[in-house]
DNA sequence: TGTACATCAGTGAACGCGCGTTCACTGATGTAC
DNA sequence: TGTACATCAGTGAACGCGCGTTCACTGATGTAC
């Protein structure tokens, strides 16, 4: 034996995690496995005995999140998974359609940073993407559940609401602009989960 | 003289519009200048007689949406910039949130075909599609006014609502799922708009 | 009306470059004795 | 406990390729006479 396992597998996710912060930051097309190794402290060639191709990277770096990044990002968030109620899906939406998760460029949600490189990707990446949606949904529907109301499609609105607001904010250009879509998506967000 | 002025014209609009469609399919970096040229029906060369560069490019196919494609889709689909009523606004989200406006990869709003690929593109591309959410939220504020309610929030809600909406319908591999989100997000913007 | 000419839209080979990926290697590590 | 060895994570040069862009050219066109 030359190294251990745990050894390996730590090294992967340390690529991964760099990965997905570069793939945030400037698309799937714009990293280069060369910059991934590099902001991993590694070099190019070690690359291929941990991934068989770029785009599974891709895909790892989406499916990363849901688990990684994104459960820091719950806990800072104060959304509690296990404890599905109304104010979680409060919690949620504040957290999501924050001015801080727009910020962070770095830590933000795949669905807002990389929607049209995932549709243009494998299969496996768009499965990511959709785990990460339906993680989000599932979440509204269990909270906003209480008899009566269809609270699926509310459910998948305020999803809508949240994953819109934050795409169009982050690409407007007037920032003031920008600011009021966030607020008017919020805002709505709210009123539906209220209703 | 060569040529007359509006043949040069001509051959520009050419490129410009095969590129809008090539850059909605494959999104800015799976497109190629000769994959425009070629398709264009010209030579790849002849591409610096009419651009700076490939961003240019990019930005004229985004900024043309709204005179050239939008406006075929905005007939079609029924919408009558110059009556703005609740019923245009009725039209605009059915027409947007449409399975048709979501099939159809190739003359789609680019709001929903490249996200994330104008929002890691230059300032002009940016602006370009800020012009398109200002188009289409002037509308539903204009649609929508009525003395008292704050219907700007509204408006700019609703636009969360059609391309949050949209890129998620079209990025989920479970058509299933996409056709339950594109119709959560069209009975809620109705919902809005009737409020 | 016919011809000679200047223009410049369009051509296609070529440039430098950086990409994803491969591969022969090296040297740090855990194990066997 | 100490040493020889096998493993394989990590290295870095190299590969073929296609990109955006440049450039010397060509030939269809409109104009001048």
């Amino acid at each position: 034996m030359s190294y251990t396992k745990e050894h390996k597998q730590k090294t992967r996710q340390l690529i991964v995690e760099t990965a997905r912060v570069l793939f945030n930051r400037h698309g799937f097309a714009g990293v280069t496995i060369n910059m991934v190794m590099a902001e991993a402290g590694l070099t190019r060639g070690g690359f291929y005995n941990h991934f068989k191709s770029k785009d599974e990277l891709f895909s790892e770096a989406v499916s990363s999140f849901l688990m990684g990044r994104g459960a820091i990002w719950r806990a800072e968030a104060g959304v509690d998974v296990s404890k599905p109620c109304r104010e979680t899906a409060r919690h949620m939406i504040e957290g999501y359609l924050s001015k801080e998760h727009l910020g962070d460029r770095d830590g933000q949600c795949p669905m807002i940073a990389l929607p049209s490189d995932v549709a243009r990707a494998n299969p496996q990446v768009q499965g990511a993407y959709q785990d990460l949606l339906l993680a989000m949904t599932s979440l509204f529907e269990q909270s906003l559940e209480s008899g009566d109301q269809p609270c699926r499609e509310k459910a998948l609105s305020v999803a809508a609401l949240c994953v819109g607001g934050m795409v169009l904010s982050r690409t407007l250009p007037d920032s003031s602009l920008a600011e009021e879509v966030r607020q008017a998506a919020y805002a709505q967000a709210r009123r539906v989960i209220n209703l």
